[in-house]
DNA sequence: AAACTTTGTCCGATAATATCGAACATCACA
DNA sequence: TGTGATGTTCGATATTATCGGACAAAGTTT
């Protein structure tokens, strides 16, 4: 680690909304150095456009950090982030795994893994858009925005019925939707598909908004003695993702 | 100028939507250092959040930029930014001048400061609040609107006669807009008031989207000879707030 | 108005440290 | 299985960041 990068870091750090400007005798005082050397380091970063100057010599976070900031928010690509952590889940639990976002109400499948097992879920049978109240992705997605726009949704769409466990009736599902968003998590219990069980769990981005879900499918006999741990790892890989976006706590 | 800021600078400006993603080698070739300290350089970057690594060991911006760069707009006050440099404007042409922008389809003003003329413009006895159609500032916050917008505005406000130079034909301010849009600024020739005159300039952020405008107004007899300074005058000020809102170019 | 802080900036000597090349471990591709 | 990339580690050298002191310019206090 480098001295004069580890001294940047600590100056940036000190920028925030409470005290976004800052002189250098302060500074220097704060971090216990010279104030020579913090003038050498906050006019330097000044330079690179990190900060910049204010007409009474104080300084202020520099605009380069908004530009690179877009850059790379423009350039993060949610499925190329996704994919190390979903083939990670995969290589252990030996389960199909999905990324997937909503996009018109629908569940819009970004990418999916099939697992290894003999016996597993393949989903290339089913289109790459599904209705969002019957599957475990669905609802995570669902409860990510406001009742009024669920609602919509829902109501454009209706409630169709796709097995016997599926939830038909919207006071039912408004309270899966804030059971899901008390717990962070969704199951699908052969709602969209007999014999077909899902975990589901959020991918937030560095706003922390929901931007997308991945979830794993099992067949029912094998999920009922394994959908904790299941529910576990998908938490887990989704909060990996989450973090690579930007996400962090 | 610190070196190694100059060349963290340098690393940072590779950085961008069509290279997001840079290897430590290639970062040493293209800028002539060891490839050694180049990563010394891009390891402790990501160390402080400025980059990050990929799974693959390869860099990209880090996250912190982003939260920096939104703690930097978050932080930035459009009047406190202006004010110094309408102050300059105020010391140097002595007339009049003042900052506003546009909030529900009407002008609002954020700043006036007096000329010191002895025969001078006194914006106390208007409200805070005018028409755009008829004004300097209110032009050239219009025609940073879709016109479909300006229409909407403009009908629902009714295009007052405030004097016989006001614009009360619909196509006249399409045509005033189109000519704003082209040109840059906007004069009101005692449009809103006899014997006012103004010039107005747009203010723009680092999205270059025009956020607020900054005018001068004038006794209109003063106004006929003077109208081509005072308009450099706009301009340059209305450049440099917007370059101290992170627009450049 | 004058004296006194406190600010950001400049300078030169010294000691700390960023730099370099070489060697290493890992991975991708042939 | 080899070959050529990659990112990383190490130790010696020389560059250079650091420090204290001096400076001018504002801002406060007397």
């Amino acid at each position: 680690m480098l001295g004069t990068i580890k001294k940047t870091g600590e100056i940036l750090q000190l920028f925030d909304r409470e005290s976004p400007e800052w002189g250098v005798s302060e500074v220097a005082d704060i971090l216990g150095y010279a104030k020579s050397s913090t003038h050498d380091l906050m006019s330097s970063l000044a330079e690179i456009g990190l900060l910049q100057q204010t007409e009474k010599g104080r300084y202020r976070l520099g605009w380069k950090l908004v530009d690179l900031g877009q850059a790379l928010v423009a350039t993060t690509e949610l499925r190329a982030v996704a994919r190390p952590v979903l083939e990670e889940l995969v290589a252990e639990y030996r389960e199909s795994t999905q990324l997937a976002l909503m996009d018109a109400g629908m569940v819009l499948y970004l990418d999916r893994i099939s697992g290894t097992r003999p016996i597993r879920v393949v989903m290339t049978d089913m289109g790459p858009r599904v209705h969002p109240h019957c599957t475990a992705l669905g609802k995570i997605l669902l409860s990510a925005q406001p009742w009024s726009q669920i609602e919509e949704i829902v109501t454009r769409n209706e409630l169709i019925r796709m097995t016997e466990n599926s939830i038909t009736d919207l006071e039912q599902l408004k309270i899966e939707v804030a059971r899901v968003r008390e717990e962070g998590f969704a199951y699908d219990q052969e709602e969209m598909m007999s014999d077909l069980c899902c975990v589901a769990a959020p991918v937030r981005d560095y706003t922390s908004r929901v931007v997308a879900a991945i979830s794993m499918s099992v067949p029912a006999y094998r999920f009922q003695r394994s959908r904790n741990e299941l529910r576990r790892a998908a938490l887990d890989a989704a909060g990996q993702i989450s973090r690579r976006l930007g996400y962090y706590r």
